[in-house]
DNA sequence: CCATACCCTGCAACCGGTTGCATGTCAACA
DNA sequence: TGTTGACATGCAACCGGTTGCAGGGTATGG
């Protein structure tokens, strides 16, 4: 079958041109330095030979392997794939290539997947790290970590602050006469977690609200669905998801038992991964999780020399409420049927 | 700053250990070779040293990366992370990383890929990739490739047939006395959208059915909403959409306009991405994605000889038509104002 | 015409593993 | 006790690039 017919190493480019294999080498890496006419000469031949040269013997010469990892605690999670795509490209740009991996929300997976990388790549990426903060600061000893929504000192970051757009959704709710809201809560140990919950909390305080924060088991469609029951019972009129996909999971399991969403309920999302197209449009807050994406890789390749990026510490990304149609004025009791 | 402590090579191990270079690595590749209790004293200094082999080095001599590529033509498109996951996940189960690529939708851009992955990796998986034919038969001789969704004679391939399930839907659509349906087209140059055209033109043409083939600019929510003008002028009334993403764009941008689904339109998804959790929900045709994924990564696995898996050059995978809630009896005239 | 400097190229060591072969040790067997 | 073979380990070459240093050639200036 197909002979994967080998590649032809510099030795044999260095015999076939007449020239040592540091020029062929050098024709490549540091064409400057060789008269024009041997470097033409030796690229022609590389090019009818098909020459490509072995990044392992290259990395391995140079202590550069040309790759980074993007690790992200669940890739189907629409979150994360603008994300992925705008780090890859901007990767890209710099010939570096992308390892991507998904650690399933979990800390030790994450732990063990960053082993695996560890030699193959010159950097990691982190989002929404679950590993203890000790441990990645043992890890930042060892190799370049950028860090996306996760705060740990020392370690270079970008914050993606839905805070005050989530403040926002809270006064438009009160505004419409909401009294208690709910807080659908994402994964408990993350920063974007925690700092939304934060958000909210301090904002219905201000405004005298009353608060009643709900976990999710996931931040999936289906543990917006199954958390509906406790949502209702609670005697809330207005709710706000960690994340789109809860929100809109709740969205599906209202409609089902005939609730429309604002009629009797007031919702609003996170991410605005798919609010434009649920039915309501999904009121929801807009992150540039795009923007993201591509100055954490930035971010690293700073780390790496590759670019005089501003070493900036920290970056945090605003975020803007998008009003769409999920929020109207409460209604007294949610559990009686709906009766005009 | 962090100094990024050097990790130790074979030698110091070595050294530290009193033994040859050579049984430092047997240590770790063939430690049968050894007595045990060489075996032990090598592990526990690497240990203490925090030893970690270098990759490059080793990939150098061995002639093996322990990568692979995946290459999908846009990470942003639900259809496609599902099947990212569990490749990596099989990948990972034999010590294999993966570099994921978005090609967005450009052959082109997916043969540049091809090239700058050319020895970083051991293999491709190619996802409805969109390059010429020739040009993949030439690569198929530089490296093992596995296609999805891609009908490529001599090259492994992995092909998930929705065909019968859109003859049962255009089946279904017929009996609620449908007389012309649209099909609303994907890509046309990929395998996936000329197989579903092909099913559902064979399907229309037995029922006497009148089929009108509504090409979209992309397969996405916009695409899907910037085309019900046409879908409507055309007389339709009811349409089959390439996937799930453009038939969620009609529906959203039916709905905008007042027209109900399935009252005044039936829609049908491809895909069952999003459609569980659509309002209502899409009748859609279910794909194992996810076993597709995995499938190919052991197929590449098979070639690169790490499991001994049957090398069956093609995998087809059946669909299944889950009928939900868009589609019911056809409007007269679905331009006129829904007047009850 | 010689000294100096610069430009171009080659030599050889090095990166950190892997592996075929040789050697040495020791037990089993005749 | 000598032979044989199995087992454990070391030696050294090799994978395919990169790079510091040296040397030859040519141009330039005195």
């Amino acid at each position: 079958m197909s002979s994967k017919s080998r590649v032809p190493t510099i030795s044999e480019i260095a015999e076939r041109a007449g020239v040592a294999r540091s020029s062929v080498s050098r024709a490549f890496t540091r064409p400057e330095l060789l008269s024009a006419t041997t470097v033409l000469r030796i690229k022609r031949v590389a090019e009818e030979l098909g020459y490509v040269p072995n990044s392992s013997a290259r990395a391995l010469s140079t202590g550069k392997t040309g790759n980074i990892a993007f690790l992200v605690p669940d890739v189907a999670n629409p979150y994360f794939p603008p994300m992925i795509r705008s780090a890859q490209l901007a990767a890209e740009n710099l010939d570096y290539c992308v390892f991507l991996a998904d650690f399933e929300e979990s800390g030790l997976k994450e732990e063990k997947l960053i082993e695996r990388f560890a030699g193959k790549v010159e950097g990691v990426i982190l989002i929404s790290s679950r590993m203890p903060e000790d441990r990645l600061q043992g890890l930042v000893e060892k190799i370049p970590i950028v860090l996306v929504n996760r705060d740990v000192p020392g370690i270079p970051r970008v914050l993606i602050d839905a805070g005050s757009s989530l403040k926002q959704a809270v006064r438009l709710l009160a505004n419409q006469g909401h009294q208690e809201i709910a807080y659908l809560s994402g994964p408990s140990v993350t920063w974007t977690n925690k700092q939304r919950q934060a958000a909210i909390s301090e904002m219905t305080n201000e405004l005298g609200l009353q608060l009643v924060v709900i976990p999710t088991e996931k931040p999936s469609l289906e543990s917006g669905q199954a958390v509906v029951d406790k949502m209702i019972s609670s005697g809330v009129t207005g709710a706000i998801a960690f994340n789109d996909l809860i929100a809109h999971g709740i969205m599906t399991e209202l409609s089902s038992r005939a609730l429309g969403v604002p009629e009797s309920f007031s919702i609003v999302g996170c991410d605005n991964s798919i609010s434009p197209f649920t039915n309501p449009p999904l009121t929801s807050v807009s992150n540039e999780t795009t923007e993201a994406g591509k100055i954490a890789c930035e971010m690293i390749m700073g780390l790496l020399g590759e670019t005089d990026s501003k070493n900036d510490q920290i970056t945090v990304l605003k975020t803007l409420l998008i009003e769409r149609e999920t929020i109207g004025p409460p209604r007294k009791k949610i559990i009686s049927s709906p009766d005009f």
